[in-house]
Order: C-alpha cells, then structure tokens, then sequence
DNA sequence: AGCGACGTTGTCATCGATGTCAAGCCACTG
DNA sequence: CAGTGGCTTGACATCGATGACAACGTCGCT
C-alpha cells in the first residue's frame, strides 16, 4: 500500500520548501532553473501528483464545471454533454455531471445544489424548472450560463436557438407545400421552448391567413410513448392533420415509428431536432437543425470568459439553426391545393435576419 | 457580496463547538435533541451548506465517482452514462465524466490521471487503451470497474457482454435464414470487443461448416464514415455477400443508410446494438440488444460494493443479450438455398447458459 | 458517599496545498 | 563601502471540515 506523495515529501527530497516545490508544478516564475530542475527531478522519482482537492480548498473553488441537463440519455443532451465536455477539457476543468429527469422539474434545485457544494468554478444548466431564483445568490459566487431555454426570474448568460424564428419557419416550409391543416405536437406547455415553438406555429399561420385550429394542437406528451398516443388521436380524428410539426425530438420518437408502422407515411412532417436515421426513413426526415455541439461549446466559451471577469453583464448568444428538407416535409397534401410548388433551396434556410445572427454568432443582448 | 457560510459560523450562532456542528450535520449519535434542534435551527437560519471540498479533503477521497468513456455523443454510451449517473445519485455521489475519443486510445491515462489526482472515490471505465498496468498503482486507493471490455495487463472487476456468444448469435441467425456469404463489418482490430465479437462470427461459420472467405471481413472503420466506405467496397465486390453482420453501433449507421440510399434493402443485415429508429427503417432493423443501462447500473452497483470491501476478490458480470428479430435479419438470399425457415421464437434468445447467466444477472468468475 | 461507566461536548491537530510576508542573497550604484 | 533593489526562497497561517482524544456531567451501583 504505497503512501501517497505529497508536495512535502518532494520537498524533502529536493531540499526545498514545501512552497517551491508548489511554484515548480504551477510554473510560477522566479525559481532558479538550477532549483527548478532538482524540484522536477525530485518529483518524477516519486511520481508525485497534485491533490487538486487540497488545492481546490486552498482556493475556493474546484477546477470543475457542473453541467445539468434533463437526461444524458437524450441524444441531444448527449451531444451537448460532449461537446461541453471537451471544450472544459481543453481548459484543464473536469465536468461533473447531473441529469434532472423529466418527470420532476422540482429536482433542479436540488440538482444544482448538490453541485455547488462541492465547489464547482460554473454552472452550465438547461433549465427545467420553473422559476430560477434559488440561484440568485449563488450566482454571486457560481457564474451560471443557461442553455437551450431562458431560465424565469432571474437574468444571466444564456445560449439559445431562436425557437420562435424557427418554429415559424418549420410551420411555413408545411404550409409553402400546399398543407392547410397542420398539428402541432409538443411536450408540456410550461416548457418555455414549447411555448415559443408554438408561438412561432401559430404566426405562420397567422401570416398566411390561415385559422389556428386548436384541436390540432396537441402538448403535454412527455416521452415517446405519449407523444405516440397523443399523435395517433391527431390522425384518427374527424378532421386529421395532412402534415405535423413535431416540436422536438421525443415528439418525432413517439410520431415517426407511428406513422411507419401504421403506413401513414403520406403524412407530412418537420421534427425540430435531428435525430440518428432520420435521413434513412422513406420518406426521410425533414428536420429543424440546431447543433448541440455548437451549443455546448458556445455555452463553455460564455461560461471560461465569464469566470474570468465575474461582473460583465449577462450575454445572450443565439446558435444558427437551418431547416434540412430531406422529404417527409415537403410531402404535399392528398389532392393537392394547386399552391403546393418547388422551393428553391434558399427558401429552407433561416431568414435574413437569423442567419445574420447565426453568422456572427453572438448577439450581444443586454436584458434589464 | 454574501460571504460563506461556515460551519464554525453556525456554531458561534448555536452557541457549540464546531465538531458539535459537524456531528448534527453527519447524522452522528451521541447529540442531544435539544441540541440538534439549535444546530438545526441556526443552520437553517444562516442557509449553511457543508462545503464538500473540505470534507473530501479530510477524509481523503471525494464523493465522486468518474467515468470514462469513448464518446458521450455515442448512444451507447450515453445511455451508460446516464445510468450510471442515477445510480451514482441515489448514493448521494456526484459522476464526473470524461472521454478519450476513439482516436487516441493513448489518452486513456492521461484522462484517468485527471480523475485520479481529483481523489474520486472509485473509476468506471470503458476501456480503450491496450494496456491497463499504468492503473496497478492507483488501484490501490480507488477501485475501478471496467465495462463492456475486459481490462489487459490487470486483473479487476468488469461488466461485460458475452460478446464472442452475442457474435455467434448474429452470424447463426444469419446462416439459419439461408445466407452463406455472410460479410463482417468492425472497428479496429486492437478493441477486444471487435476481436471477440468475429470470433464469435468465425466459430459460428466453423459450426455450420461454411468456410471464412477473409475477404468478406472488413475491419479498422473507426466511424459510420469510414464504415460506409467498407461496406460499399464489400458490396462492390466480385462476390459480393447476401448478408452483412455489422458488429457496433458506428459501423451500423454507416451500413444502414448506405444500404437505404443505394436501394440495397435486399441485403440481410443483423447489427450488434441497438440504435434509436431501428425499427422504424424499412425493413426494421434486426439486433443484437444489450441494455447499456443494464450495464451501467450493474457496475455502479459493483463499483459500490467494491469501496465497502477493497479487499475483495476481483468479479466479472456478464449482463444479458438478446437478438431481436425485426426483418432485416431475417430476409433470405435472392435465390434462396432451400434451407431456409422459419425460426420459433425461442431461438432468437440467448442460449441456455446465457440466459441463465442473465437472469441471475452476476457470474461470480474469479480470473486467476 | 464514592466510584466507574456512559453519553455529550469541546479542544486541538490535521488533510495538502497556496497566499502573505519577510528574510537572504547578490549585484549594482553613488 | 554602505545602500538600494531585485530575485529566490522559506516560515507560517489558512482554506473548512473531521478524527483522536479528553473533559465534563449525569447516572446507577455498591
């Protein structure tokens, strides 16, 4: 059973004090190569590792960051998760992580507590819950950076997709393809990125002079297997739907096996988020992109500037999304409407505004 | 700026010692209700949050546990992940994860050391180096538990899949539905699962007398990229095969969509994982599943065992398989051979010794 | 009454590193 | 040659909690 080495016992060896041996391994200037060398000497003959626990007491705070996502079984948390993953790495952090769990948004605070008492240097959080003040006065201490939906009640850095534009443009691209009757299908309302997805459904409607048919609007399924029964009462209603606008991806899970294994497959859908296989169907998937990649890093990169300067205001950052028309969303409906025609490719990216945003990135606005 | 709460803070406001804090706060006997209940009150009063660096520090290990993977973004492991972390939370541990990348296995060490100098209670590693003796030292002081690949150059716990059988399976189900030229599709050749896994599709040739034609084995693609390239030169060939075992996830989303834009779905394809939309694919994939939550939970719970019992011998559990059976697996060579069938369903489970192994979840194998 | 046993509480040192501050040393200057 | 300043280095306290051990009080027993 080997002891463990300590910065002392380097010390010793080398004939230092404890606190040169910590200049050498931090690469602290003002030490004497000479000194320095018979420090490193003494450190790889004993193999010695930093305690970083001992550091992180000494100072505060744990090179570590705290990432806290509905589910890490969630293909695009997963994808956030790694992303988020390797930018920390690159900076030396380490990043614990916590999943909420989708059934029981109360969980986050407690969540995000169990995370802040060991100290972590920052919060990245996709917010569940419904109100964010718990976090008022930990934020003093622990930066936070939301990501995917703002949080409620409280301002801070955030990393979002514009879900409005897009819900608007994915509703559009259904209604530019001749559809006039088209459902929305969503997990629960007090989800804000349903809210506005839906908002961004109903003012395309609006935009094209059609009337929101509310008993196309179906939220509140909250995995798959709802999402499945709350689309096939959609279709088997009086009046069903010729297309659907899937508002996310456990929405698509539940919706696309349904239509494929009940032949439906005429119907026409645009999922917002991509998902593995889904330009492999036939019809392949038309999808809403927003790269959680782009989302995870973005969210680092906000979060490593802000540790570095605790009181700049809080920033909004809104990633590209585009629209990839691969086929079931540009399906037209049974007997045609005459409208339905060929887009030009053009047409499916984001509006000029967005992708100027998308573009440059980073849209630095200050909320009050 | 509120300063932090310490527990020496709340003593002076409860009128004990420190150590009286600790105890109230520990759960510790020996605390008189009067007592707890002023502690408790003055905690609550001043919001006092233990600070678990300190702890950790003291007591000489985190309450953290790491995990090390390939690649979060991988379903498979994600799902791991995510299994691991709920296990890992029911205990009250945090999970840091890291990954290696499937590019540099090398890494694998310098990712363990980040954990290790982190003083984590315990490591649950995927394995992807080639040798594992750089861990014989730290072993000592925090157990590790390997998933889904045993462990070389060290003897230790691990959570495996019987992958040689699970490749039996595969390429039998193949053969028994008519196929003679059955391709095999992997990753490296280094990973052991690779190596197992067309064993298993070697021996299950050998059994039914089919000679291995070396040309139909394509290995080394280390993404659905370069899987895609294997498999369309496999089918490009002169004798192309009528079947296809493709041996993990990455290799199958590579295969699959290959197959599907080229029109090839008269090609037999049994995948080794499971993947989302698998059995929405027409035809719906055929698989051999095995639960990476299963996995996941099964070592977080062996890893569990492990730091009440250092001492303890090392343990391999083997988590169940199954193949499911979805059409692709089951189409039968243009042709036909004549002996081809229809198979009961009893014969897509796992065989007797597997299935029992299963359902009692734990094979207490020693290695020597 | 005296004694030991036990339950409660406190004192002090400690985990391993780092910030503060000062001492030591050398060189260079006037 | 004393004085000044810069560079190296070390002594010591400290981060916030907990382990070891001791002190104290209370109780029951002989």
């Amino acid at each position: 059973m080997p002891e463990r080495v300590t910065l002392r016992d380097v010390a010793v060896l080398a004939d230092v004090s404890a606190k040169t041996v910590s200049r050498v391994v931090n690469g602290a200037d003002h030490v004497t190569p000479t000194t320095r060398a018979r420090v490193q000497q003494a450190i790889t003959e004993l193999g010695f590792q930093p305690n970083l626990v001992a550091r992180s007491l000494r100072v505060g705070r744990a090179d570590v960051i705290g990432l806290v996502v509905e589910s890490l079984a969630d293909p695009f948390f997963a994808r956030l998760t790694s992303s988020v993953e390797q930018a920390a790495h690159e900076r030396g952090l380490a990043v614990m992580v916590s999943s909420v769990g989708n059934q029981v948004p109360e969980r986050e605070s407690l969540v995000v507590e169990s995370l802040l008492v060991r100290q972590v240097a920052g919060l990245i959080v996709a917010p569940m819950a419904q109100d964010h003040g718990y976090l008022a006065g930990a934020r003093q201490r622990t930066p936070v950076v939301f990501v995917d939906r703002l949080p409620e009640g409280i301002v801070s850095d955030a990393v979002l997709v514009d879900d409005l534009a897009a819900g608007e443009m994915a509703t559009g691209h259904l209604i530019d393809h001749g559809h006039r009757r088209i459902a929305f299908l969503g997990s629960e309302l007090r989800n804000p990125t349903t809210r506005l997805r839906l908002a961004g459904y109903r003012r395309a409607l609006a935009r094209h002079g059609l009337d929101a048919d509310e008993s196309l609007v179906a939220v509140g399924a909250g995995s798959a297997g709802e999402a499945r029964s709350a689309a096939e009462q959609l279709l088997g209603g009086e009046r069903p739907p010729t297309a659907v606008f899937s508002s996310n991806m456990r929405c698509s899970l539940g919706l696309v096996p349904l239509l494929h294994s009940s032949g439906r497959t005429d119907v026409a859908v645009v999922s917002f988020d991509d998902f593995p296989m889904a330009d492999s169907l036939v019809p392949a998937v038309t999808v809403i992109d927003h790269d959680p990649e782009v989302i995870g890093r973005a969210a680092a990169e906000r979060l490593f500037r802000r540790l570095e300067d605790l009181d700049a205001a809080a920033e909004t950052v809104i990633v590209p999304f585009r629209l990839v028309p691969r086929g079931s969303g540009e399906l037209s409906p049974p007997g045609g409407t005459g409208r339905d025609r060929e887009l030009g490719q053009d047409e499916v990216l984001a509006t000029d505004r967005e992708q100027d945003m998308a573009h440059h990135g980073v849209e630095g606005g200050r909320r009050p």
